[in-house]
DNA sequence: CTCGGAACGA
DNA sequence: TCGTTCCGAG
């Protein structure tokens, strides 16, 4: 009644920039690219609480990639009715909005499944997060063959600080983008990764230019630019990371943290992020706000969700080069066989789907976009829900070159320092947790023959966007 | 439970 | 644009 809407909220409504604690990027709320969606969405909400902790008992991950079960839906209604400050929300009236998801495909339903839908992360990554370009990314350059299990700087807690410079321990609150001294501009927002920790495991098995995949004969139709498909087995995998106990339901990015004993409250993406003060979770009101008033700001302390362990983030990315394995275990539970995934990219033969369950046959062909949460083209319009998982290797590089359109001038300083610091360090799981340190400001592209190949790639790809 | 149309509001 | 509220239908 009183609208508690900002005591109870798990986050608070805020400004623009304000770098949630949950650790979704700025540009998560879209502030700039979404003129209506000034306050927060359901699906961030959705989001939030399946970083909670404490509402583990009401909405979780379950199952597939970016599979979520509402427990307790009466809850989950009322959380989103406080922070809405709509007192008679229910979920009747949740799961309507929940619905108009479907068609912006940023979520769909599990079939079959009460109260079980799936976030399409791609969808609600690769929108809103269109100028990442993972293909710079350490993850991505490390987990190539090209380095033959050199050093992967990918596990390096380096590497993981170049990619979020903001990550809990840092408190630099450097981000990702404004960093370089270079203007960051009100733009840099936008491009900052505070934390995608499921972004950035897929991003490596995919996002591969062809000049990376190496021998294979013909680039397996992807559909996810920067290869991101959570729906693919491997999606949220990296090739480091460490196994997933034996029957888990969920791909190693889903444990954060390897020796968490509550794994089945673990999978997701995010929860990495959760600061180990904040395990409670319920902290965040008050500090979270305070000076929340955005991330950027350079050495405001972000309220990142700290992963329970520091480093966390590193968790699912320790095994190297084994996207197979990785695969074979996905693909044993929601992959049909024979969908070869066996490199993490997903040779995906187009045909894998990951959820047998869900097979929405003709979801409204998307309404042609409108959503903010729309991207570029990912193409895959025609195929939602479990065909999306087609990945068009071209279109990735497209895409990459798209994102560097938008960058445009920006687009040096934007990335992220490709080639963190040879990470020295093995990237031992545990080790990967140890605080790390500031990973230099500008590191000159490790100018590897992959990443020539692949900066070539690209300058080609916007090339032929352009001329396009 | 789930779906989606429709009207409506901010 | 993103829900919210209602509601009939499967």
């Amino acid at each position: 009644m009183d609208c508690n809407c900002v005591s109870d909220l798990l986050i608070p409504p805020v400004p623009a920039l304000w770098t949630p604690g949950i650790a979704f990027p700025d540009w998560a709320y879209k502030p700039e690219s979404s003129p209506g969606s000034r306050q927060i969405q359901l699906w961030h909400f959705i989001l939030e609480l399946l970083q909670k902790e404490e509402y583990n008992a009401v909405i979780a991950w379950q199952g597939d990639y970016g599979e979520f079960v509402i427990k307790d839906p009466d809850e989950v209604a009322r959380q989103w009715g406080l922070r809405k400050c709509k007192p008679h929300m229910n979920y009747d009236k949740l799961s309507r909005a929940l619905r108009y998801y479907y068609n912006k495909r940023i979520l769909h339903k599990t079939k079959g499944k009460r109260f079980t839908y799936k976030f399409n992360f791609s969808k609600v990554v690769l929108v809103n997060y269109p100028i990442l370009d993972m293909a710079n990314s350490p993850f991505f350059l490390a987990q190539n063959h090209f380095n033959g299990g050199s050093t992967a700087p990918d596990c390096t807690p380096e590497a993981i600080q170049s990619l979020f410079p903001r990550l809990p321990d840092s408190g630099r609150g450097t981000s990702l983008f404004d960093r370089g001294t270079a203007a960051p501009g009100p733009d840099g927002d936008k491009l900052r990764l505070d934390a995608f920790p499921f972004l950035s495991t897929g991003a490596p098995c995919y996002t591969k230019p062809p000049s990376l995949l190496g021998p294979y004969p013909r680039n397996p139709p992807f559909d996810y630019p920067w290869g991101f498909n959570p729906y693919l087995p491997g999606a949220f995998s990296l090739n480091n990371c460490p196994k997933l106990p034996p029957g888990s339901l969920y791909p190693s990015q889903f444990y954060p943290n390897p020796l968490q004993s509550s794994l089945s409250q673990l999978p997701h993406p995010f929860s990495s992020l959760l600061p180990p003060g904040e395990a409670g979770g319920g902290e965040r009101g008050a500090a979270g706000q305070t000076g929340g008033t955005n991330g950027t700001a350079g050495g405001q302390p972000v309220r990142l969700c700290l992963p329970p362990y520091p480093g966390s983030l590193l968790m699912g990315r320790t095994d190297i080069g084994n996207g197979a394995s990785l695969a074979e275990r996905e693909r044993g539970e929601a992959n049909p066989p024979g969908t070869g995934l066996s490199f993490g990219l997903a040779a995906g033969t187009g045909t894998g789907r990951q959820s047998p369950t869900e097979r929405r046959g003709g979801v409204k062909q998307d309404p042609e976009s409108d959503s903010d949460l729309e991207i570029t083209d990912l193409s895959d319009s025609s195929s939602d829900n479990e065909n999306e998982h087609d990945f068009n290797i071209r279109k990735a590089s497209s895409l990459a070159s798209r994102s560097q359109i938008v960058l445009d001038g920006k687009k040096r300083s934007a990335l992220p320092p490709v080639s963190s610091p040879p990470a020295t360090a093995a990237p031992h799981p545990l080790k990967s947790l140890m605080p790390v340190s500031p990973p230099p400001l500008s590191l000159p592209l490790s100018l590897s023959p992959s990443v020539a190949l692949h900066e070539k790639h690209r300058e080609t790809e916007t090339l032929k966007m352009i001329h396009s």
